[in-house]
RNA sequence: GUAGUCGUAGCUCAGUUGGUUAGAGCAUCAGAUUGUGAUUCUGAGGGUCGGGGGUUCGAGCCCCCUCGAUUACCCCA
């Protein structure tokens, strides 16, 4: 028999790094709750139509998609062989797969309003903590099972509503203590007022393309880029002086309006970009013209995140505005704004940069030593009394050395041992052990959930929240 | 989809121009120690050298194919 295996791309998660990943989702997940975001979730896989068409070329071929059931059934088998065709001729067809795995959290929140509209308050603001599947060839930071946190309000053009999601970025990564994390922030219409001026609105994605790519590849290359693409030496030059602005957020601004001129498009990006940079002087933003953003859903306000620079990553969060989303869904006029977290990327960063802290991995507090039978049994029922105090802890499952026993206590991070023997149950106390510090003590058993508590303050009550 | 690097014990890795029976550390198990772990000492188990084929008297090492991991390009969180 083969050895068992994953499929490329995916993970398990071992306690470890299941309290880890906890950390972060509960993290973002306070704050968004802080912000009057409501959970939403979506299911695993959507009708294969849902996704098409919404996240490129190149997006298309990245999602993946689900083989229909059935399909060796004698009065589906022509359907098939059709289906398997076209798919050949590098057509997508239903006959084949009706259903694909979903690909981001937008475009399904997206389908869940143009479903729901009629009975949702506006404006709709939802949070939502979920994976989603890419068919990438996985790398560092990139995987095909990853999670993704995205926090959208729907309903409303207000600006308010970015500097909200802005500081909801900045609180996030300050609680989680990358302080040096980098938020980014350029305008759609900046893009499209560039592309106006450069031939006109259809050449917006190619540009947008292009000068994405302006920090990895240089100023030199995106020019080789755009003459390759057909761009003639004035709009090369426009280009070019627009992707020079450089300096603080104010001196980019203004020399922005001087390459724009009048373009109305420019003007308002330019104003909507000084209000949102106006009221977020608490955190920092940094305008970056050559943000892009590779879904072209977005019309507005972009956001990126990148993780601090000595970490080799890629965005850790992106996010941004959108006119009409649900309009491919047939319910054109709702306009919204949203961010996402990457997770597992930032727990790569977390990791890298040694940034969890370190009382994640207590398990139980406590371990009650298995003495015997009958004194296991006397244990049993202090263990019952401390878990109705929410204090976790566990009793060795069977008599043993206590060598074996404190090994596995060890192993778990229980940072307390508990003894009751038959001395202890005379004297109707126990013994416990501070398996850190190696010490000991003898404890009256009515006290000993107030001597746990209070003895090592890191250790905490089982927090349950529903 | 394209390209590079790497696959040796549960884990991290040695392994000489190709040469006897493939090693170490950690981990596991047993004992020193039947009421005291993490620090001590002794011993044991554990391998189709990713898989298949080839060259050779002889392959962990060289060649081909294949699978997997990883990194980069493209794109992205």
């Amino acid at each position: 028999m083969a050895k068992p295996s994953i499929p490329q791309g995916t993970r398990d998660f071992s306690a470890e790094t299941v309290r880890k990943r906890n950390y972060i989702l509960t993290t973002i997940r306070n704050v968004f709750e802080l912000y009057g975001f409501q959970p939403l979730e979506t299911p695993a896989m959507e009708n294969l139509e849902t996704l098409m068409g919404k996240y490129g070329e190149e997006g298309d071929k990245l999602i993946f998609k689900i083989l229909n059931n059935g399909l060796s059934d004698p009065k589906n088998i022509e359907k098939a062989r059709d289906g398997f065709e076209k798919l050949l001729e590098g057509k997508n067809t239903t006959a084949l797969t009706e259903r694909a795995l979903k690909y981001d959290l937008t475009i399904p929140f997206a389908r869940y309003i143009a479903m729901n509209h009629g009975q949702l308050t506006f404006p709709y603001k939802r949070y939502q903590m979920q994976p989603v599947w890419r068919a990438d060839r996985p790398q560092k930071g990139r995987y095909r099972e990853f999670t993704q946190c995205d926090a959208d309000v729907v309903g409303s053009a207000s600006l308010l509503n970015e500097i909200e999601l802005a500081n909801i970025y900045h609180t996030v990564f300050v609680n989680l203590g990358l302080q040096e994390y980098e938020l980014k922030i350029n305008s759609r219409k900046m893009l499209a007022a560039l592309a106006e001026l450069c031939g006109g609105p259809e050449r917006m994605t190619e540009i947008t393309i292009a000068i994405d790519k302006m920090d990895k590849i240089g100023l030199d290359k995106v020019k080789e880029e755009l003459v390759q693409r057909g761009m003639n030496a004035d709009q090369t030059t426009i280009i070019e002086s627009y992707l020079n602005i450089s300096g603080s957020n104010e001196e980019k601004l203004t020399a922005a309006k001087i390459i724009f001129g009048e373009n109305a498009s420019a003007e308002k990006g330019i104003e909507e970009l000084s209000f949102i940079l106006s009221q977020t002087k608490n955190i920092r933003v940094a305008i970056d013209f050559t943000l892009a953003r590779g879904l072209n859903y977005y019309t507005g306000t972009i956001f990126e995140v990148k993780a601090p620079m000595q970490v080799k990553m890629g965005s850790i969060g992106g996010g941004g505005r959108y006119d009409d989303l649900t309009g491919l869904f047939g319910v054109p006029g709702i306009a919204g704004v949203g961010v996402s977290f990457g997770v597992d990327r930032i727990y790569d960063v977390l990791e890298e940069l040694k940034l969890f802290p370190e009382n994640l991995q207590v398990s139980t507090m406590a371990l009650f030593l298995n003495m015997g039978e009958t004194e296991s049994l006397f244990s049993f029922h202090i263990a019952q009394q401390l878990r109705k105090e929410n204090i976790a802890c566990e009793l060795y499952h069977e008599p043993g050395k206590m060598d074996r026993q404190f090994k596995y206590a060890e192993k778990k991070n229980i940072p307390y041992a508990v003894i009751i023997g038959s001395k202890e149950i005379e004297n109707s106390n126990a013994v416990v052990k501070n398996l850190k510090t190696g010490e000991q003590i003898a404890v009256q058993l009515d006290e000993l959930s107030l001597f746990l508590f209070s003895d090592n303050k890191q250790v905490t009550k089982k927090d349950f929240k529903y």
